[in-house]
DNA sequence: ACCTCATCCTAGCAACGCTAGACATCCTGT
DNA sequence: ACAGGATGTCTAGCGTTGCTAGGATGAGGT
């Protein structure tokens, strides 16, 4: 009884990421607009109500995308912060590695931050791999700088910002690199007088 | 002749706005969602197909209320910046006024910034309201700056980052004060050493 | 061998954006 | 004043969407 309970279990969770790396592809290759539940189906090769046995509608399948998203964009920042030699540079090094990513797989991108999800941010609910890649903007900060977590925040916005207006074409893609060589100087500064501008 | 044409052409004109002020009130009173071509012909009491004569499309009404947000938008950040005192708090009023107008307009920012749209943005045939809007960011930096356009574009980078992801809950709500003063401080800084965090 | 239960598919629902073609209405020219 | 044509509007419907009910199919258990 268990041994059969068991195998069906995991056909079950080899199909569950089947699904979801099914439409990761059809999303990265044609848009999210593409990623109907029909095609879907078909993709993987079962009926629709599949789908909706193992997610709860089409929202809960680009969560899962999602949540694999936030999972390699840790790891992604991860590598270049630990590649960048000392902390200024990490932070440089983590907010290009973030660019990088959004450009890079801009299907993928708007799972995580543009259309609709399930995930629950910035509460006690938070999936992990959310948290990890948040902590990279964190770790970018000296420890005993008590107010990091804004920082990152801010930097994250800043970025996201950026990323998502670059994407759309409202400010030219061009100048990223200058934008951010401007963001970076004014963050990673410990300078704190105000000035006129 | 042309009596006709002319009261016919103010009858189509006013109808237009019509269209374009029912489509944004129910759009703020219950969501873009809500926002069939049904229900806004049921609102605006004619049948579907005259919008259609109006527009070419369900994007192009949220780009007509588009727009508007950039009309009204350029105007808020323009009484905000008038208000200030000096330059130096120009930018932070500026900067106030924008997340005071995203928060408190979320479904009219969405229009303007989040669903796709037909504007076209940084180029040639750029509607004026939006030149008109980002321009008062970049009058938040002196003159002889020849920078300015691209700190406006970072700051509204991360204006946008920052109420876009507060929206959706990416972020906690309640920071968007702390952080827009870390922002300020950073930004309207002279300073341009670079330092260790 | 039979029963049971889980799994999967066919078929269909309501709602979506959008459009064709019939109907009515108004202006124009004689 | 009246026919003719242009203009404008509506009814009806197409194809597609996300999602679901109900029957068929085949496995496991007794």
């Amino acid at each position: 009884m268990s041994a059969i309970h068991e195998r069906r279990e995991r056909e079950r969770a080899h199909r569950h990421q089947l699904i979801v790396t099914a439409a990761r592809e059809l999303a990265e290759a044609e848009g999210w607009d593409a990623v109907t539940t029909r095609r879907l189906a078909d993709r993987v090769e079962y009926s629709q109500p599949v789908l909706y046995s193992h997610f709860n509608g089409k929202d809960a399948i680009v969560s899962a995308v999602a949540l694999d998203g936030f999972s390699e964009l840790g790891a992604h920042l991860r590598r270049a912060r630990e590649a960048a030699p000392g902390r200024g540079e990490a932070l440089r090094a983590v907010c290009n590695a973030y660019l990088e990513f959004a450009t890079g797989r801009p299907a993928l991108y708007q799972a995580m931050f543009v259309l609709p999800t399930d995930l629950k941010f910035a509460s006690t609910e938070t999936p992990p791999p959310l948290r990890t890649a948040f902590d990279e903007f964190v770790s970018c900060f000296r420890p005993d700088n008590d107010r990091r977590e804004l920082f990152a925040e801010v930097v994250w916005s800043a970025l996201h910002g950026m990323a998502v207006l670059s994407d759309s074409g409202r400010i030219p893609p061009a100048g990223q690199e200058e934008r951010l060589d401007f963001l970076i100087s004014r963050i990673s500064d410990t300078h704190s007088g105000p000035t006129t501008p």
